[in-house]
DNA sequence: CCGCCGGCTGATTGAAGAATCAACCAGTCG
DNA sequence: CGACTGGTTGATTCTTCAATCAGCCGGCGG
């Protein structure tokens, strides 16, 4: 970017290098898995020395728990700006599944390496992955909770599980296209599966037949800023 | 087991010594991960020299494999009995998710491995873990092609991501046990999940005539008024 | 022009653990 | 009852990497 040598300019081009990496890790993570990976294969993806990446990272978890804050955490305030916005139940449905399709149209890799490495790592080091995505079923419960106590869904749902329902729709229609199930270079196909997760899921859940929005009525929105703190955000390539 | 000493019994013992193995590396693989485990942890747990692995096993990777081979094969049969067998759509996906939930049943730690391990592990060695997953996909797609085809379905639905969808919903359900998200003791809790699971799905899916073939029918508490007035299009966040 | 400073390098180290193998022993058979 | 078989053992070897660290530039201030 900036070009300039100044001397303000090196905290600039230290977490440059600092982002190279962390996109080299993603791109390494993302091909060939976190454990099938050595930090030497990520230095080489970032055209950088091995120590390098000490230099920045304590170490390899470190890094994948990087990966995890950015990624995640940028997912998560999206998530949580679509639950705790106005709006009906199926609007945020509707939101919820474009966070997650956005994300992984922004940026496939990343979303591959959170939903492959992290979301299922099996209970692992200092961060609780598992936890994560847990809380990610949680806090769009709320959503169901609420719709509920208004008589909007059916009776016999249960809100946690209709949430983890949404997330593994979710989860598993990009999965299709992370595992080339499907082709994601097919723009028209990912709007295609957008429309029918959520569709699908408004019919299963809602209490009315018709949530009216068919999938030709729904347009993508780009989730362009948060409420208060717009901080870290999914990896984004410049 | 026999307790006879003939001959004819050491193919026998031979092949128990082999499952004990192979039973305490589903259980050490579901309690640490294949990652996370030393072959000397398997070892352990079976209460067997180090050595003796490698006597049934080629390395650590076949034993998962064998795992795999085991558990999944098992599954996507009975799924292909459900698939292939006769009668209503609903049945089936009925049937489809019993199968699921009678496998957690029946053995949990032996599910969650092929959950958090296998199904979604990157892509590795040898075997194609990812290609079986997706193979029981297009296997249960086959049910939605015919529905579709006999109008059972609504008109925008596709297939293949039908069927990803319901083996998302089924997984995430699992998972939320798994993970402890919910209760798996809680027998009810189980039997709840798999009926909402599958009464979603196909609320979801099903052309709107309710086919008789239906749960417990549902009764909406108020109609919900102004809910359907409002369109889906309304913005996700002011 | 020199020498310092900090980002950067990559050979080196050593821990972890996969895989091996020579010895061991519990049965079995002649 | 002694030779034999093959399942079983676990110390040993060998490989793989994560992590270190002793220095190397290249810019910058003096």
């Amino acid at each position: 970017m900036a070009q300039s040598k100044s001397a303000a300019d090196n905290g600039n081009r230290e977490s440059e290098r600092r982002r190279t990496i962390l996109r080299a890790a993603i791109d390494v993570f993302a091909r060939k898995g976190y454990h099938g990976c050595r930090i030497a294969d990520v230095a080489k993806e970032a055209g950088v020395a091995y120590g390098l990446v000490y230099h920045y990272f304590k170490n390899k978890d470190e890094l994948l728990e990087t990966v995890f804050d950015t990624g995640w955490s940028g997912f998560v305030t999206r998530v949580r700006a679509v639950v705790e916005g106005e709006g009906p139940l199926s609007a945020k449905v509707h939101g919820v599944v474009d966070v997650a399709f956005e994300a992984y149209r922004v940026d496939p890799r990343a979303v591959k390496v959170l939903i492959l490495e992290i979301a299922r790592s099996p209970a692992g080091s200092r961060i609780n992955r598992q936890t994560a995505f847990v809380d990610a079923i949680r806090l769009s419960s709320e959503l169901f909770i609420r719709a509920k106590e208004a008589g909007e869904l059916r009776a016999d749902t249960d809100p946690l599980l209709s949430s983890a329902l949404l997330f593994g729709a979710i989860e598993m229609g990009l999965t299709a296209f992370v595992t080339g199930l499907a082709d994601s270079r097919d723009a028209q196909a990912l709007e295609r599966a957008k429309a029918q997760i959520a569709d699908t899921f408004l019919h299963g859940v809602l209490a009315d037949a018709s949530p009216g929005a068919e999938s030709a009525a729904w347009k993508p929105e780009k989730p362009s800023s948060e409420k208060s703190s717009t901080k870290s955000k999914a990896p984004k390539r410049p």
